[in-house]
DNA sequence: CGAGCTAACTAACAAGTGTTAGTTTTTCGT
DNA sequence: ACGAAAAACTAACACTTGTTAGTTAGCTCG
């Protein structure tokens, strides 16, 4: 089999370097030296130290809006849409933790019209969750609560989901999911 | 009244910037220009500018160690403690926001022995949580699942709540305490 | 007034930054 | 085996980084 192509390879050791240091603190001289190759050598395959940054992080803000979408336009109930979420992210974190990270710490060392879309693409986001709870609430499935408050909660938790999972030795996905849905929708009491 | 001492200052800019931009992407000569000097002149009061980020970072950790081991040496409830948790986390939150921005952040920025006190905080802390929890499961107030994912999906909320309580028309921080704990305790189910 | 302290200044350093130009080596299909 | 394409190299650029040394201006208090 092909192995990946150069740029692929760069990026890949990218992230795993700005995971760990986050953006700012990865030159290119110490990308170079983990590849085993002279800085200016990166730039046969890249355009600038940007481009690095971009790729990786509008690559899954774009996996995420895909999932949305599709989550969003079903017809079904809130509650039900809700548990796809959690489904998404965490079938998305397992499988990039790096890019997670990146998009959580780094986003803000994005430039001019990259920097743009992925705002657009985040708020977008955050604006379905949003009215999907509002749909919750109207038809009596979600409790009555500041909707903000539902949202940020729930969001928070999937967003930093990455950062644990690694750590704490691995569990089954599926039951991972299920009691990530009972904890957030149905809370930690008996 | 006596105003701030130059030092409280040059710390409270700092934490304006480095919470907007992150630590490596502000400058010794951005934070100077900030306050309408040069950057040597900041030596006068500081160090170095490690000492900017351990002073702010370490601070607010050490409250946060303080406010636990209050509420864990309580004799109550694993409930109670709880509730009185979340309490603790909106009531700093709310007055600290750049700091919370810096832990969250710019943590591994910091080097040697400060590095190491606060990680060993933040796991202590941490433990703390993990052993109310598992307190609570033995006495079946709280769910029996996977104690793991109940700590970190309430945890990865608190640690958060910076980030979006301004944004979000700083709502009264009672009803904030009270609905907060209604969604992380009780879930979001009518 | 004048000593002492605080807080500012100028000038410079050594090291590290992203990036470019031009050149040489390596790889690979024909 | 040969030519082309891919990927590496060396050398250098202009600029930014944290920090130090040495000096000066302004305020306070006896």
């Amino acid at each position: 089999m092909k192995v990946l192509n150069r740029k692929s390879e760069i990026l890949k050791v990218a992230k795993d370097l700005i995971t760990e240091k986050g953006y700012n603190a990865v030159s290119m001289r110490d990308l170079a030296k983990a590849l085993d190759i002279k800085a200016a050598s990166l730039y046969n395959h890249i355009a600038n130290k940007q481009e690095i940054l971009s790729t990786i992080i509008l690559e899954i803000a774009e996996a995420f809006t895909v999932g949305m979408t599709q989550i969003f336009n079903k017809e079904t109930t809130a509650i039900k849409k809700l548990q796809d979420l959690i489904g998404l992210h965490i079938d998305i974190s397992i499988n990039n933790s790096g890019a997670m990270a990146m998009m959580h710490n780094d986003w803000k060392h994005l430039e001019a019209d990259e920097l743009i879309r992925f705002v657009t693409l985040r708020n977008a986001y955050e604006n379905n969750f949003r009215t999907i709870i509002k749909q919750g609430v109207n038809q009596g499935e979600i409790i009555n609560k500041n909707p903000e408050v539902i949202v940020f909660s729930m969001l928070s938790t999937l967003q930093t989901m990455y950062l644990w999972y690694e750590k704490r030795g691995k569990m089954d996905v599926n039951i991972l999911k299920t009691d990530m849905v009972s904890v957030l929708l149905d809370g930690i009491r008996t």
